[in-house]
RNA sequence: CGGGAUGUAGCGCAGUCCGGUUAGCGCGCUUCGUUCGGGACGAAGAGGCCGGGAGUUCAAAUCUCCCCAUCCCGACCA
C-alpha cells in the first residue's frame, strides 16, 4: 500500500483526552478516532489490526470444532423475556420500539439468541456437543465509557456458546475452549494470567477470566508465587481467622459515643483494634434493605455480597433508608436492633469468633461495648463476603498474597442450565428420552484485545507490533529524490508485494526523519529503508527491526528472501 | 448518578480573573523555491457562529443564568 494513496493521520502531539499508552498511540498512529464518547471509527490501518486479530481468533475457533454464526443485532424483546433478562438487564441493556411499538434490544451478548437457534435446529444428542459462535457487535450502555476502545458502548466481541449432553461433557468443552483462548492470546503476543472469576450477570458456576498485566487494568487481581492461585479480587478467597481471646465475656454496656462514627474515630475513642468493631452497613438490595456485617478493619466485598443474597442490584442505602431501618443516623448501625425493627443481616464467617465487641448501638451518639455474638444477637445468616487484600493468606497455601492490575481481554464460564432450562430447549438422548442440554459461554473482546496488545508493545516512539497482529509486516521507506530513484524504489515495493508480502510503502515527500518518525509510532515490525546505500551503486538495501536497535544491510536480491524469512520467523516465535 | 475539571482553526494551547482595535501562538494544511538518513528552511496563503441559548452592557471569547458535550475519580463488564 503506498502511505501516498492511504490515509494515515499520524499525530506529532499527544490528543489530550487520552490519558492511557494505547488510546494515546491508536490516536497517535493514525489508527482510530473517537466519534462520541465510548464510540470509535477505526481508520483503515486499525481496521487492519483488527481483522488480523479476528482472523486469528476464527482459525483457532475453528480448529477447536466450533461452528460460526451470525446473529442479529436487533433482538427481540420476546427472546429475553424468555429468560427473564429484559428486566435483569437493566438499563445497562440498550431498547428501542419500531414503528409498530414493538420492543427490541440492540444485544449486549447473546445467550438467549443462540439457545434460541440451537433449539430451532437442534434434535438429537448426535448433534452435540456443539460450540456455536459469532465475531459480532455488542452494545452496552456503559456507566462509563472509558480508556478509549478499552470500555466502550459499542464493541466486537467473539462470543461462543458449547452445549453439552451432561456435565462431563461440559467439562470438555470447558477445557478445549481454555486451551483455545490460551492459543489465541499467544498468538496475539498477548501474556496472559488466567484467573478464577466471578460469574456475574450471565450467571453460572465456574469461571475463568484472561488478563493482561498492566497498570491501567480496571480489574484488581490477587496472585498467590507460591501455589499458583489466581483470583479476581471480586470473588478471591483468603484463610482468615481472627486470633482467639481468652477473655471473659464482659456484660453488655451502653457507651456514650457523641459524633465518633468512623472506624478510626471508634478506635481512638476507644483505644482497641480496628477488628474488635462490628462493622455494619445498611445496602439496598433489589429495594429491601439489608444489614452486613464484617470485622472493623474489613472491607465489604460487594460481589460477593450479591452473590450471597442473589441480588440483581445492591447498592449502599442513602442516609435517609439508615435511618428508617436503624432508627439512628449514619454511623451508629449496629446487628442489637431496637425493638420493633427488622432487618435481613449477613454476617462475615469471622463475626462470630469476636468477643467483647464494639458496635453502633443504633442510637445517635451511642455505642454497645461488650458485645458477644450469640449472646447479644443471632447470627441468622453467615457468609464470606470480606474484600482480599494484599498481604492476605492464600486460600489453597496460607502464603501471603500479592496484588496486581489486569485488562481482562477473554472470560469463559460454565452457563449451566439457566438459559436452556428457562428457554425450554430439549433433545432427545440415546433412549429416547428427552435431556436440557448443558452449556458454557466463551467471550473476547477484540477491541481491547487490540489495545492490550499495544499496552503490552510500546516504547517511547510508539507502538511495536508483533509480527501476527501488525497492520502491515514490512515498512518500505523510500528516500528517493529524483524520478530515477523512485522508479527504482517502486520495482523493491513491487518485488515485494509480488512475493506476497504486506508492505506499507513510504513513496511520501517527506524528509527522511519525518517518515521515521512515523514508522516508528505505527511500529510495523520490519522497516526497510531505500536510501543512500540502495541508490548509490551497491544496490543494497538496509533492515531495522522495529523491536532492535541495529541496522544491517542485505543485497537488493536477498531482500525478498530475508524478509519472508523474517516473516515466517516472527509468527513462529508466536506459535510456539 | 455523585465528586472534580475542561470546551477558542484539523491537533496542542494562550487570551477569560480585571469586558474595549481586525482573536493570537506552535504543529499540521495549500503554492513556489532551496533542502533531504532521524520529525529541514524561506516566502506567500487558506482556515474561527471563541460548545449552544438567553441575559447584563454603548460594547461580551471575557460578566450572569440555563443547557450541551468531553475527560478524570467512584458503582457495571469483553
Amino acid at each position: 500500500m503506498k502511505m501516498s494513496r492511504y490515509l494515515v493521520p499520524t499525530l506529532k502531539e499527544d490528543p489530550s483526552d487520552a490519558v492511557i499508552t494505547s488510546h494515546r498511540l491508536m490516536l497517535r498512529a493514525g489508527l482510530i478516532r473517537k466519534e462520541s464518547a465510548g464510540m470509535y471509527i477505526y481508520l483503515p490501518l486499525g481496521l487492519r489490526v483488527l481483522q488480523k486479530i479476528i482472523a486469528i481468533i476464527r482459525e483457532e475457533m475453528n480448529k477447536s470444532g466450533a461452528l460460526e454464526f451470525l446473529m442479529p443485532e436487533l433482538t427481540s424483546a420476546d427472546l429475553w423475556k424468555e429468560s427473564g433478562r429484559w428486566h435483569s438487564m437493566g438499563p445497562e441493556m440498550i431498547r428501542i420500539k419500531d414503528r409498530n411499538g414493538i420492543e427490541y434490544a440492540l444485544a449486549p451478548t447473546h445467550e438467549e439468541a443462540f439457545t434460541n437457534v440451537i433449539r430451532m435446529i437442534v434434535t438429537s444428542y448426535k448433534d452435540l456437543p456443539v460450540n456455536a459462535y459469532q465475531i459480532n457487535t455488542k452494545f452496552r450502555d456503559e456507566i462509563r465509557p472509558r480508556f478509549g476502545v478499552m470500555r466502550s458502548k459499542e464493541f466486537i466481541m467473539k462470543d461462543a456458546y458449547s452445549f453439552d449432553s451432561d456435565e462431563d461433557g461440559l467439562e470438555g468443552s470447558y477445557q478445549i475452549m481454555r486451551q483455545t483462548y490460551r492459543t489465541i492470546f499467544k498468538r496475539c503476543g498477548l501474556e496472559t494470567i488466567p484467573v478464577e472469576a466471578d460469574t456475574g450477570s450471565m450467571g453460572g458456576s465456574n469461571s475463568e477470566e484472561f488478563m493482561v498485566a498492566s497498570e491501567v487494568g480496571e480489574e484488581v487481581l490477587l496472585l498467590c508465587e507460591v501455589c499458583g492461585y489466581k483470583s479476581n479480587q471480586e470473588r478471591a478467597t483468603c484463610q482468615y481467622q481472627l486470633s482467639p481471646t481468652n477473655e471473659d465475656e464482659e456484660a453488655l454496656a451502653i457507651v456514650d459515643t457523641p459524633d465518633v462514627r468512623t472506624i478510626n474515630e471508634l478506635v481512638q475513642f476507644f483505644g482497641c483494634s480496628a477488628h474488635t468493631f462490628l462493622k455494619s452497613l445498611i445496602y439496598v438490595a433489589d429495594g429491601t434493605p439489608i444489614m452486613a456485617v464484617v470485622p472493623g478493619d474489613r472491607e465489604i466485598n460487594e460481589v460477593k455480597l450479591k452473590n450471597t443474597l442473589n441480588a440483581v442490584d445492591l447498592e449502599l442505602a442513602p442516609d435517609a433508608v439508615v435511618e428508617e431501618v436503624t432508627g439512628a443516623p449514619v454511623g451508629f448501625a449496629g446487628p442489637i436492633l431496637v425493638k420493633g425493627k427488622a432487618l435481613r443481616i449477613i454476617f462475615d464467617t469471622q463475626i462470630k469468633t469476636i468477643k467483647n465487641a464494639i458496635t453502633g448501638a443504633n442510637q445517635r451518639d451511642k455505642h454497645y461495648k461488650g458485645v458477644n455474638p450469640g449472646r447479644d444477637f443471632v447470627i441468622g445468616q453467615e457468609a464470606d463476603i470480606v474484600l482480599v487484600v494484599a498481604g492476605d493468606r492464600c486460600p489453597h497455601c496460607g502464603n501471603a498474597l500479592i496484588e496486581t492490575r489486569g485488562i481482562e481481554v477473554g472470560h469463559i464460564f460454565k452457563l449451566g442450565y439457566k438459559y436452556t432450562r428457562a428457554m425450554n430447549v430439549k433433545v432427545l438422548d440415546k433412549n429416547g428420552k428427552a435431556i436440557t442440554p448443558i452449556m458454557g459461554c466463551y467471550g473476547i473482546g477484540v477491541n481491547r484485545t487490540m489495545a492490550a496488545v499495544i499496552e503490552q508493545h510500546n516504547d517511547d516512539r510508539g507502538i511495536i507490533w508483533p509480527m501476527s497482529v501488525a497492520p502491515f509486516q514490512v515498512h518500505c521507506i523510500s528516500l528517493a529524490k529524483n524520478e530515477k530513484e523512485e522508479g527504482a524504489a517502486d520495482t523493491i515495493y513491487s518485488m515485494l508485494v509480488d512475493a506476497g508480502i504486506e508492505v506499507l510503502y513510504d513513496d511520501r515527500t517527506a524528509s527522511p526523519g519525518f517518515k521515521f518518525g512515523d514508522a516508528d509510532l505505527i511500529g510495523i515490525p520490519i522497516r526497510i529503508t531505500l536510501g543512500k546505500a540502495f541508490f548509490g551503486d551497491s544496490s543494497s538495501i538496509e533492515v531495522k527491526l522495529r523491536n532492535k536497535d541495529e541496522k544491517i544491510i542485505i543485497a537488493k536480491d536477498m531482500i525478498v528472501d530475508y524478509c519472508k524469512k523474517q516473516i515466517v520467523q516472527m509468527l513462529q516465535k508466536l506459535n510456539a
